[in-house]
DNA sequence: ATGCCTTTGTGAACGCGTGCACAAAGATTG
DNA sequence: CAATCTTTGTGCACGCGTTCACAAAGGCAT
């Protein structure tokens, strides 16, 4: 998953858990399949199963919505899926903006899901001149410059971030004095916003190097538990080599790398 | 944030909480960065500033990892990227395979980054006969066909999936069939897997769908400040205007559409 | 060598999230 | 109309994660 808001921690806003607001999306997507099958109702085992959830949190997470279901019987699904769409404020139109046009930024205004979830991508920005009027996803790419005036007349209170890390920050606090109140990031960097605004934080590079970590317990496991039939199962002995301590400099090694610098995928 | 990880939901690991395992990479980030710029030391105050995160909680993360600080000054910068690479399992080779090259699929593969963490992309992998023998980011895209024998020669234990949803499960189970033991899932389903699987997921559409729930909270909450200066605070009167609960098909207006067929991005 | 000052490492309290287990509610059947 | 059966909604307990606050530890200046 994507990882991590910034900001507003334990604000439960409107009552609603932010865990919960979190799983919302995911009960849409189970229900949207359902509905479109022409399923009438289900029970929250069922739907819990669709979700890959508990059927209790399942059902704890919708009485924060109120009391939808009915005993016995299940769920609704048509009426759920409209009770989630407008909690989730679906039932509006969302314009976004996609700031940093690269292989990532690219993708991302190719992607479909965003209209049918009420996003529309209203503009592709990027500071690159010689993308400016190139066609991408069958929008026009325009230039930073008019950053604030696309975001002003078309009203985008969201904004995706897929520049390289430098140019993040300075996007963002663009982006914000602007009117721009929401930020999803891909940019892999700490943003620092004020108070009030949102920011979602997505990185491939994170996630990759957590089931690297797990991989790596796994693996050692695995050969402890090969290799002595004891009780030792700590995480001791791995199974590939490690490089000594002290015999590697970190800086050597990635110096001038692509460090950190490009978001989860190289922009142009 | 990518989203949440599957099974495997308490078992801390070699007694490192999974809290602290998904902030580590960040730690690092910071730290490579210190390192480039030759700073030999910092405290947890600092290097919490540019992790964005609360310096007691970053004690108590490398505290589990032991004692690496030193009382008084601080952390010695490359020590610290040593112990925590070591600790991701940073210090050895991932050979990694990318299944799905569309859009998506193909920005992952130009993924500067992968390199610089210890991931290699061993193959890029796809259903489309057409697609086969393609050049995409200097390597060439091979058939699904080969997916196993390509797993097995290459040693791959972690899997990416960029496919369409409707081919994301039949994917997982071949790949973990043929060896893989990890996957970071792109398309917008469900997996299920056998335990001792780990899968992330990286959902664009959850992520857009969470801020926008906060964004319509923001405008609820303000048109509410705004109109009565009373104490209605809850979540009345939402800005837009909202579809009436019955006079509104779901099915129809998604039924066909791109509705959740494809990962964050369209593949080819 | 001694005292001061900085910063770590952690004990303890608190709050959120999860999951169990069950009573209440409603449908359904005879 | 009554009995039964299904499924919701939730009270409760538990565990993880976060944060505060402080004692211990070590460097540094005098």
């Amino acid at each position: 998953m994507a990882t991590g808001r910034t900001h507003r921690p334990a604000t439960r806003s409107r009552g609603i858990p932010e865990a919960t607001v979190a799983r919302l999306p995911l009960y849409l997507r189970a229900l949207t399949a359902l509905s479109e099958r022409s399923v009438p109702t289900v029970s929250s085992e069922e739907l819990a199963a669709a979700a890959g959830v508990n059927s209790a949190k399942l059902r704890k997470d919708f009485s924060y919505l109120g009391s939808y279901g009915t005993r016995g019987v299940g769920y609704d699904v048509e009426y759920l899926v409209y009770q989630i769409s407008r909690e989730l404020g679906l039932t509006q139109d969302w314009p976004v903006v996609i700031v940093g046009i690269g292989n990532l930024g690219a993708a991302l205004a190719n992607y479909g899901g965003f209209s049918a979830r009420g996003f529309r991508v209203a503009a592709l920005i990027d500071a690159d001149p010689a993308m400016a009027g190139k066609p991408v996803a069958g929008m026009s790419v325009q230039h930073t410059d008019d950053l604030e005036k696309i975001i002003e007349e078309n009203g985008v209170s969201i904004g995706v971030i897929a520049t390289p890390a430098g140019a993040a920050q300075q996007v963002s606090e663009r982006l914000i004095a602007a009117g721009v109140t929401s930020i999803l990031n891909f940019a892999p960097t700490v943003l620092s916003v004020p108070e009030g605004v949102d920011v979602r934080k997505v990185d491939l590079s994170i996630e990759l190097q957590i089931l690297a970590f797990h991989e790596q317990r796994k693996a050692g496991e695995e050969a402890a538990a090969a290799a002595a039939g004891g009780s030792s199962v700590g995480g001791a002995a791995p199974a590939a080599a490690v490089v000594p301590p002290a015999g590697r400099s970190a800086a050597e090694t990635r110096k001038g790398g692509p460090e950190g610098d490009v978001p989860a995928v190289m922009p142009a």
